[in-house]
DNA sequence: AGGACCAAATTGGTCGGACCAAATATAAGC
DNA sequence: GCTTATATTTGGTCCGACCAATTTGGTCCT
């Protein structure tokens, strides 16, 4: 499934799964180089550079005499995307971490990019505001523009480590939600209330007030992700009983 | 320097660290497997696994015909570390950030925790909060305290978000702090004061004052920091001079 | 029976050479 | 100059082998 197409991407990824479904306890041996080699019918090499990848994500711990399991807590971020796509479902309470760390996040690039914007960069984001206003009402066509201000912000914020923890969530969550088509409805006012509220922020240039607009509107993206995650369970569920 | 004591793992460091002083610009030609073999006089096999952690931390990408080399923005968060450890002082625009970050985190962890307790887990905080407040004097002495109390409110918010971003940066971040020694010094009354606001927190069962506790604290905690990293770039200099 | 100690089997780390398929660079043809 | 066909480079995989560290199992002593 989420592998490139060579053999030791494919090997890893079964085993990530495995981790991840919890096919052995944190601590326990992990099969052998050998043993794996055999049972996939692939090179030792390959296994191993399987391994390595395993490794890298904080999955197993290898040493000289046996592999062993790590706890998934103690994992890498990079986890999170095969967690996510583990089942048909994504797990609606893990969604709903996602974003609300991404909201956190947000908040923080928002305050930092309005508070640091150079006079040239707040017309730029006043543009886009205003660019993602005109066409409120389509959700398919605003995303390019929200996503143009958010990547705005970010490039203004400038702080490395959020930026890089934000690649890692998108990479692993964004994909997830359009691979499924997740089309979470808002409430009306929330778009407008948004850019209401970011307009004022740019103009008092008060980044405070732009950091508390993405929390809240995180807020309500996120209670709009749940309901479509629960009534695409419950479709589900009637499509099994069926 | 930073790496395990095998070969590829020495590979990878080294590689890693020519990657992040950016002495390949991003889209370049990344060197053959059997060039990079013939330099460090290793096999190819081990050139391959150092190849595969580089690719782990989304520094370069590979494809039959070429590993081309990526932007360090589009990279994963692991490379967080090994980019504080370039030079002999942290860039003290990244700790800025990553402690920038760590505070919004730890925020949301605080808020969620305090909301989240039950009552048996709220009482369990506030021991933490009192065992704290015992040896507020003792910077050494307390550490291990500080990180039960957020630990404990870690397990309790239940993020794993939040927990797998956290292991990343703690494990980045803190252990280059530790290693070079640096002691921030706190304002007096900035300890009481977190301490006194938790109580209230737990008290009230407010997990939003907890967060903004946390928020503050770690904000003058980010100063600190910032004001002794400056203090150890002088004192090193003078060292330079004489 | 229990514990300390030693030898054998297992395991990860590395090496060298080999082959294939995809991608690239090079030469030929128009 | 541009396209096309060919040769070369490069990553992906396999095999067999060796070393050193760990684990395991048994032996010996108390």
């Amino acid at each position: 499934m989420s592998s490139s197409n060579t053999i030791s991407h494919e090997i890893a990824g079964t085993l990530r799964d495995e981790i991840l479904r919890q096919r052995y306890r944190s601590g326990d041996r992990f099969p052998s180089e050998r043993d794996l080699a055999a049972r996939f019918d692939a090179s030792r090499g390959a296994v191993r550079e399987a391994l390595s990848q395993l490794e890298q994500l904080g999955l197993i711990r290898t040493q000289p005499g046996g592999a062993r399991v790590q706890s998934v807590n103690a994992a890498s971020l990079a986890v999170l995307g095969p967690l996510l796509a583990l089942n048909d479902h994504p797990d609606p309470l893990l969604v709903d971490q996602f974003l609300l760390t991404f909201s956190v996040l947000a908040a923080l690039t928002a305050k930092s990019a309005v508070n640091a914007a150079s006079p040239e960069q707040l017309i730029q984001l006043k543009k886009l505001v205003a660019e993602l206003a005109g066409q409120a009402d389509d959700f398919e066509a605003m995303q390019p523009h929200w996503r143009e201000l958010l990547e705005a912000m970010s490039a203004i914020a400038d702080n490395l480590v959020v930026r890089l923890i934000s690649n890692d969530l998108k990479a692993q969550f964004v994909g997830q939600m359009m691979k499924l088509g997740i089309r979470p409805e808002l409430k009306k006012g929330s778009r407008d209330r948004l850019l209401t509220t970011l307009r004022v922020s740019l103009n008092k240039r008060d980044g405070e007030i732009a950091g508390q607009a993405m929390q809240d509107h995180f807020e309500e993206f996120r209670e709009a992700v749940g309901e479509a995650l629960r009534f695409r369970a419950d479709k589900s569920l009637n499509s099994v009983v069926n």
